[in-house]
RNA sequence: GGGCGUGUAGCAUAGUUGGAUAAUGCGUCGGCCUCCUAAGCCGAAGAUCGCGGGUUCAAAUCCUGCUGCGCCCGCCA
């Protein structure tokens, strides 16, 4: 509890002090209390026994006895060698209620920091239909898009478009030779497509690419194949504007339709920036330039060229080839040049990467700083695969964010329409949309990214504690509770806004009170270290807290009661639901007026 | 074979820079709707934190060995 720190060090630095402690090394040590009954802060103070001759519980005794408690602590205790500190109830209230602790705001006004941050993510080839394996990337990338908006940071989300190459050139192979008729009948073993999605080009392309991948494989067929894709991407691959015209018109369909269903996730991008860009303009013929001229460049017999990374400390595999024989630049490189360009645009650049681009990365990275660049940030998560093993669209082994979403609004639809027998189709379906989208991103997002994640309908579909509806739910209570207060004419506004004498309640707040005035006060503290260590999760853990505490507050404070209003309930309530709203917005979660 | 990551109740996970009685959900068992939305709340049972060693006043957390799982080790992307 950061707001509470300030309170503390002055008055603990004397005391320490004054019982012989004069080095500042236990500044670290004050940290947030495990044993949340026993305060918010807490000092161990272990360390000093050794220095002092005394027990830590003595110690901790002692400082408790010379510490006065100012008007933001309430409580100091000594238990087991820990000295306590509890934040007062009402110091606490005041500081939340007066607007002094920023609530955060993603996409409206709010305090900028100044840093312009340029996060990467998702990118994917566009060569078909977005699954699940490939949604943990978008999802992860966009939640950290909304958390360091939130903390007013100035973000740029870009998509890098793999609009050259081999997988494209296949694709583009594949619409140019093959007709409806060629695809369907190379396909025939396989599952045919969905008519739901008979409209959406990357279901609909995705089988030409697949129809083309299974010819490559027949070998009387393949040679012939592989010469004229391979004439594709090597003229691609020197900036042949034509073909790169005919890779763009084949993917960019595809494209669009994986953005369709991004956006029903809720994430969007502020830019594409083409691969190719890098060859056409030059860059990457610079670089290779300058990468030769290096003092760890190597060459090899057929004019390959390397750098030999293992003098820069790298373990394994040491050689990084930037260049092939044939002269051409590999992926890597384009990478590279693209880091760049990205580096000029902004003080903090982060990519989201798939576990199998780590040594890729790595060399991406030692290789920029060979040149004197920085390196970027990377979060890598883990992969997600189904019960039954990796996930494969070549096995058929795939779920399809399409169908994760429909069948996701489908069964929160349902849910609505037995509890709340009421409401318009309308509103089920609305409903329906924001539960089943929200439900998929949290459940990807609370998990730690390093983690492995597999993916089951049932907790994809579980709408109970611990879930985004839970979430969703508390918010929609604390709205609830306003507009009946306003049904009854009660001025909610003019309330909220209305300064309390706190001190003029001679009562104890409600334990439950306080543990949410606890959770609102350090959730800016939550958001801060979960964008610091780049973890969504410690933040979804957050707002999960901060629900379960409006929870526990929504029991035991009545608000609105044979008629009267307490003010100060009515207040804590208002603001919670914003800590709420915008906690959602950060993770990418539809606030609801009701559901 | 080498490199990187990971292993926490039946299942899925959280656990801050080492710090108190290891937290949460699902599942199981038992309670709570004349009371602001029960997608909720309260309670119970359930853990050798993969295994061994080490560092430390203190280890799920750090070091080391072993082991299971994942990923990588292309002049592919």
């Amino acid at each position: 509890m950061n707001i509470l720190r300030g309170h503390v060090e002055p008055i603990l630095k004397d005391a320490l002090n004054s019982i012989g402690v004069n080095d500042s090394n236990w500044t670290s040590m004050l940290s947030p209390s495990r044993e949340h009954s026993q305060g918010d802060l807490s000092l161990p103070c272990f360390p000093f026994a050794k220095q002092l001759g005394k027990s830590p519980n003595d110690i901790a005794e002692e400082l408790s006895n010379i510490i006065v408690p100012n008007v933001a602590i309430g409580k100091i205790n000594a238990i087991g060698g820990y000295l306590n500190f509890k934040a007062e109830p009402k110091w606490l209230a005041k500081q939340l209620l007066s607007g002094k602790i920023r609530v955060g705001d993603a996409f409206g006004n709010k305090p900028h920091t100044g840093r312009q941050i340029l996060i990467e993510h998702t990118s994917a080839n566009p060569n078909g239909p977005f699954h699940v394996g490939r949604a943990r990337n978008a999802i992860l990338g966009d939640t950290l898009v909304r958390l360091h908006r939130l903390l007013g940071n100035e973000v740029r989300a870009e998509y890098y478009v793999d609009d050259m190459g081999k997988q494209v050139g296949v694709l583009a192979w594949a619409l140019d030779n093959l007709s409806k008729q060629d695809v369907e009948d190379i396909l025939q073993d396989k599952e045919s497509l969905s008519t739901k999605w008979s409209d959406k080009a990357d279901h609909t392309r995705v089988r030409w690419y697949q129809a083309a991948q299974k010819l490559r494989k027949d070998e009387s067929k393949s040679e012939k194949i592989e010469q004229d894709i391979a004439k594709l991407v090597h003229a691609s691959e020197h900036g042949d504007e034509s073909v790169l015209q005919k890779f763009h018109d084949s993917f960019q369909p595809v494209l669009d339709g994986m953005l369709e269903t991004l956006s029903r996730l809720g994430i969007e991008f502020n830019q594409f920036t083409n691969e190719s860009m890098f060859v056409t303009n030059g860059d990457v013929a610079k670089l290779t330039e300058t990468l030769s001229k290096l003092e760890i460049h190597g060459v090899a017999d057929n004019g390959a060229e390397y750098l030999d990374l293992g003098a820069r400390g790298m373990k394994g595999k040491t050689e990084f080839f930037f260049k092939r024989g044939d002269g051409s630049s590999l992926y890597a490189t384009r990478d590279i040049a693209y880091h760049i360009w990205k580096w000029k645009q902004c003080d903090d650049l982060i990519n989201i990467l798939g576990e199998d681009h780590k040594l890729q990365s790595k060399q991406v990275g030692m290789t920029l700083q060979e040149l004197g660049h920085k390196v970027p940030e990377v979060l890598f998560y883990s992969f997600i695969k189904l019960p039954e093993g990796k996930m494969s669209t070549r096995k058929g082994n795939v779920v399809f964010m399409d169908d994760l979403l429909e069948e996701a609004k489908e069964h929160a639809s349902q849910i609505v329409r037995e509890l709340r027998t009421k409401y318009s189709e309308q509103e089920v379906s609305h409903i329906g949309e924001s539960v089943g989208r929200s439900a998929i991103r949290f459940n990807i997002i609370k998990v730690s990214p390093d983690k492995g994640f597999t993916f089951r309908w049932e907790e994809a579909l579980a709408f109970e504690a611990g879930s985004a509806p839970f979430i969703m739910y508390s918010h929609t209570r604390a709205l609830s509770i306003a507009k009946k207060c306003i049904d009854n004419g009660i001025d909610v506004d003019e309330i909220s806004n209305k300064e309390l004498d706190l001190d003029s309640i001679d009562s104890e707040l409600p334990d439950s009170l306080i543990d949410l005035l606890r959770c609102m006060a350090i959730q800016n503290d939550a958001l801060e270290r979960s964008v610091m260590q780049c973890r969504p999760n410690l933040f979804a853990n957050q707002v999960l807290n901060l629900a379960t505490s409006f929870n526990g507050f929504y029991r035991d404070c009545k608000i609105f009661d044979d008629g009267n209003v307490n003010e100060l309930y009515l207040q804590v309530s208002q603001l919670a639901s914003q800590f709420l709203k915008t906690g959602m917005e950060g993770l990418g979660i539809t606030p609801l007026e009701r559901m």
